[in-house]
RNA sequence: GGGCGGCUAGCUCAGUUGGUUAGAGCGCCUGCCUUACAAGCAGGAGGCCACUGGUUCGAGUCCAGUGCCGCCCACCA
């Protein structure tokens, strides 16, 4: 095998990405006797393309799927795409108002049929964005929210809920977006101050000669609907008014003066004028108080016949004109600056206007105490645990969900309003007309809303696996085991799934909830469309390659945190796929020259070297390198199952860089001898490889994927990918921690000297000889027997001698041994400066070492192994100290 | 009004139950084209862990308060 000098992703990806597909190595099996683990993907709109915020997602969910399925688990990632009520519907209307067509005009039916034909055309961009970027989904359970299957879940939840009384229809005050021309829920409602007015209006006493009430608004427009004004029941300036009733200007209605609690005597005048169809709180106080409610807003918030001369006017036309004539009436006392909290439509982005309509809700107390109850008992857990506490205070303090949308693209309500004006809720036309024919009425035609689009993809656990018949799928995948979505839609969907979960099955949708933060740019501002700050992943994936963006976004984030995203980090992982693939590249050549052309990695156990075939020894060399392999893959293991993505890739970054490029592939650099063939030594090495590769391979699938499948090529029952490969799993005696310590002290020799030669600029090829000082037998071991790798690693040449060193000589200092270097006086000279900037730090230790131990309190309470640790050290800066002084003096 | 999170190296961030001289990547400085990789190698500099107080033998870590920054929820006309 022959690899280009440069790792190109760009040649390899696309061809891996399509051949998991075609080859179905992610189906899921609901028969199989492996242990399940499954997951649904949050499905993303089906108009969306990828964003940062999915790849994130999706690399984090990859990670996880990838290295269970390794684990040998029967792996379920199912996969599919939301339809987005309002925001398929606009998109697709603004698409046809191209073409000069417009909803009304074409109606209902044929709207949506452009809509499934939109769908069906453009619709799957962020599927194969997802194929792409190698999400390991099953794509044959692929799923959309409309599937026929889906919605008739949909229906059998709405029916069951309402059988059950916790759906019920009337007439209340809804957020409604007068952009989209729909009912909106509170969450999609988004808030923002907006510097504004407050007008002090006067409206006269009746038959109080001339007196007159000032009232405090905001919206002096909806005055047009006021059908009281209100008072605190205890302010003792409006006693005086109680009973009487005020003229309402301009409209010339007489209003009654009521006295209620919900009104704060602090605010403004004391005085608020009641308007019971254009705010909540009026409207809860309207039915305190029986008054009419008058709704002077049509559903695009122009001014009603209601409204009178001001009829067709838009809301904010209304307000200018009304003001300007309430002025020309002076009956504007006073206008203030005022900051309010103004509500907008997340969809339109216009300000949201309350109105009377009748609705339909879902009666969500008992469900969210179900849903609190499961999170208490652990059933599921969510991780990180702070986000409890939010999911507990929204469930706990729940309103009402209003679930229908008087939009056409949707699941339509499954009601059906009878020609005596009642209503039945079927699972079908014919089962309606059955229940009205019984009821001898007969069908008007059905409801024209649709539901939330959260209603369905709240269901989205069960209903993508076949649900409410009994599949397999059900028994095998669900509960599913983990979601992992982002704290963004916590309240839209997570606790929708838990609510609709356990009311329809009775059993969690889900085991875990693993909760990710945002991508956010370099600035650490939200990416979005508008800002124009988007970074796109797919650019950056055909820039740098998919491993590399993964990389970066998982190793950005530290557990449940968000993400700065920089491009030159992107750039910094693509290095490390270099890296890997020259690693590999060496490894190749160095096999070529040796004669050895096979590449088969040897059957051996996953930790256990095999012994060099003269000395009958495992190299040293490759002892480490193992027994570091069993410690990574230790880790490694633990922290994927703890979500800890970030230390995964920092763990297997500074693993495979640092010690297995700096260090193994350099000591093995030393054995290779020219025509060799494939001895068992390069057997290890191309183990090691092997089992470095698998353990990258969740969080870097596609270079793995290609370099194992090269290097794997003629070795006789291997899995078909290394994504079917066993993932490394210690036992607890692979490991070799004498080797460990050889290794380490060979390594602190290497550094030390190292060190000194740049200290003094010694030309990096003359060798220096040098003798190493130490008490410890092991580091002398070390010295006698590692020879070959200190003359070309460090480029020395050492004589061991027990003991100190005497006065003078030596020129490091490390805790377990001396080295000196023999040099020119000059030379050592140079590193005065050093050892004197060694000194500081060592003196201000052994200061505050010996401070602690004269400290009773610290002997007498600290466990006794940190008190042991502590003098050794002590003894340890103590010793060091006195060396380099003596150097120091001898310089 | 209620709640949550953050503040650690120039930048972006780790730091698991309190216990060695607080880490990484990038950036910066010095020297190297050493035959896997200059997208590289070797070496180095750089930190009152936001502030104040407390608990403790011992605090980046626990507690209280303060200050900034960000976010969520909420019926303020």
């Amino acid at each position: 095998m022959r690899l280009e000098k440069a790792y190109d992703p760009s040649r390899i990806e696309p061809r891996w990405a399509e051949w998991w597909v075609s080859e179905g190595l992610f189906r899921a099996k609901a028969g199989s006797s492996k242990p399940a683990f499954s997951l649904v993907i949050p499905p993303p709109n089906v108009t969306g393309a990828l964003h940062m915020g999915h790849m994130f997602e999706t690399s984090q969910i990859d990670i996880t799927m990838r290295w269970r399925r390794m684990r040998g688990a029967n792996v379920l990632w199912l996969p599919g795409t939301d339809h987005a009520g309002i925001a398929t519907q606009m998109l697709v209307e603004r698409h046809l108002a191209k073409s000069g067509i417009e909803r009304r005009d074409i109606g209902r039916e044929r709207f949506l049929e452009h809509v499934w034909d939109w769908k069906e055309t453009y619709g799957g961009r962020i599927v194969g964005q997802l194929k792409r970027v190698g999400a390991s989904c099953d794509w044959s359970r692929e799923r959309f929210t409309l599937d026929p299957g889906l919605s008739r879940a949909v229906t059998e939840c709405f029916v069951r809920l309402w059988e059950q009384g916790l759906i019920y229809r009337g007439e209340y005050m809804v957020n409604w977006d007068p952009g989209t021309l729909t009912a909106i829920s509170d969450l999609e409602v988004e808030y923002a101050h907006q510097q504004g007015f407050l007008w002090h209006l006067r409206y006269p006493v009746e038959g109080a000669g001339g007196e007159s009430v000032v009232v405090a608004t905001t919206r002096p427009e909806t005055m047009l609907g006021d059908t009281a004004i209100a008072v605190h029941p205890n302010d003792p300036r409006y006693c005086h008014l109680r009973g009487r009733t005020v003229t309402l200007p301009l409209v010339g209605r007489s209003l009654p003066v009521i006295s209620d609690e919900f009104v704060d005597p602090e605010f403004g005048t004391g005085v608020v004028k009641v308007t019971p169809g254009h705010d909540p709180n009026d409207f809860a106080a309207g039915q305190r108080h029986g008054l009419k409610c008058v709704t002077v807003l049509d559903e695009e918030a122009r001014i009603n016949a209601n409204g009178g001369r001001y009829e067709g006017l838009d809301r904010y036309e209304a307000r200018d004109r009304i003001v300007r004539d309430l002025e020309a009436l002076g009956l504007v006392e006073r206008v203030e600056e005022y900051t309010n909290n103004i509500g907008r439509s997340q969809r339109s982005g216009l300000a949201v206007e309350p109105r009377v309509s009748t609705q339909w809700f879902v009666r969500t107390k008992t469900l969210a105490e179900a849903a609190i109850r499961a999170v208490e008992e652990g059933r599921t857990e969510i991780v990180p645990d702070q986000w409890r506490r939010n999911y507990f205070e929204w469930m706990g303090n729940i309103r009402d969900w209003c679930i229908s949308r008087q939009l056409w693209w949707g699941h339509r309500i499954p009601a059906w309003h009878l020609e005596d004006g009642s209503i039945v809720v079927a699972r079908s036309e014919a089962e309606a007309r059955e229940e009205a024919s019984r009821r001898g009425v007969g069908v008007a035609h059905r409801d024209s809303d649709v539901l939330d689009t959260w209603f369905s993809s709240g269901l989205w656990p069960f209903s993508t696996m076949g649900w409410p018949d009994e599949t397999e799928d059900l028994r095998a995948f669900y509960p599913t085991n983990l979601l992992n979505t982002g704290f963004d839609i916590l309240f839209f969907w997570v606790a929708r799934m838990m609510m609709l979960g356990l009311a329809m099955t009775g059993e969690v949708p889900f085991r875990k909830v693993f909760i990710h933060g945002l991508v956010r740019d370099a600035d650490k501002k939200k990416m979005s469309k508008t800002k124009g700050n988007v970074i796109d992943p797919i650019e950056m994936t055909d820039r740098y390659g998919t491993d590399a963006v993964r990389f970066a976004l998982v190793a950005s984030a530290g557990q449940g945190s968000d993400v700065v995203l920089k491009e030159e980090r992107i750039a910094g992982y693509r290095t490390f796929a270099n890296k890997i693939w020259n690693a590999l590249r060496f490894v190749g050549m160095s096999l070529e020259k040796a004669g050895a052309d096979v590449w088969t990695p040897p059957e051996l156990a996953e930790f256990a070297p095999l012994p060099d075939e003269s000395s009958g020894a495992v190299s040293l060399a490759d002892r480490w390198i193992f027994s570091r392999l069993r410690s990574v893959a230790g880790e490694a293991n633990d922290q994927i199952e703890a979500f800890r993505y970030h230390e995964v890739a920092s763990t297997l970054y500074h693993f495979f860089w640092h010690e297995f490029c700096d260090w193994y592939i350099e000591l093995k650099k030393l054995s290779f001898r020219e025509g060799s063939g494939l001895t068992n030594g390069w057997r290890n090495m191309l183990a090691a490889t092997e089992r470095s590769l698998r353990l990258l391979h969740p969080i870097m699938p596609f270079i793995t994927e290609d370099l194992w499948q090269r290097l794997t090529v003629n070795t006789p029952g291997r899995a078909r990918s290394i994504a079917l490969a066993g993932y490394p799993l210690p036992r607890d005696d692979d490991a070799d921690p004498g080797a460990e310590r050889e290794v380490d002290v060979l390594q602190r020799i290497v550094t030390a000297a190292r060190n000194l030669r740049a200290e003094v600029g010694l030309p990096a090829r003359e060798i220096a000889r040098g003798t190493i000082y130490s008490e410890d037998p092991g580091v002398l071991a070390v010295a006698a027997s590692q020879g070959d790798p200190l003359a070309r690693l460090a480029g020395i040449q050492l004589d061991g001698q027990a003991g100190k060193a005497p006065a003078g000589h030596a020129l490091a200092h490390a805790p377990d041994f001396d080295l000196a270097l023999d040099l020119p006086e000059r030379r050592k000279r140079a590193l005065r400066e050093r050892l004197q900037r060694q000194l500081a730090p060592l003196e201000k230790a052994a200061r505050g070492a010996r401070g602690r131990l004269a400290n009773p309190g610290f002997t007498g309470n600290a466990p006794a192994r940190v008190v042991e640790g502590l003098r050794e050290k002590l003894a340890d800066y103590d010793s060091r100290i006195a060396r380099i002084r003596e150097t120091l003096a001898a310089l």
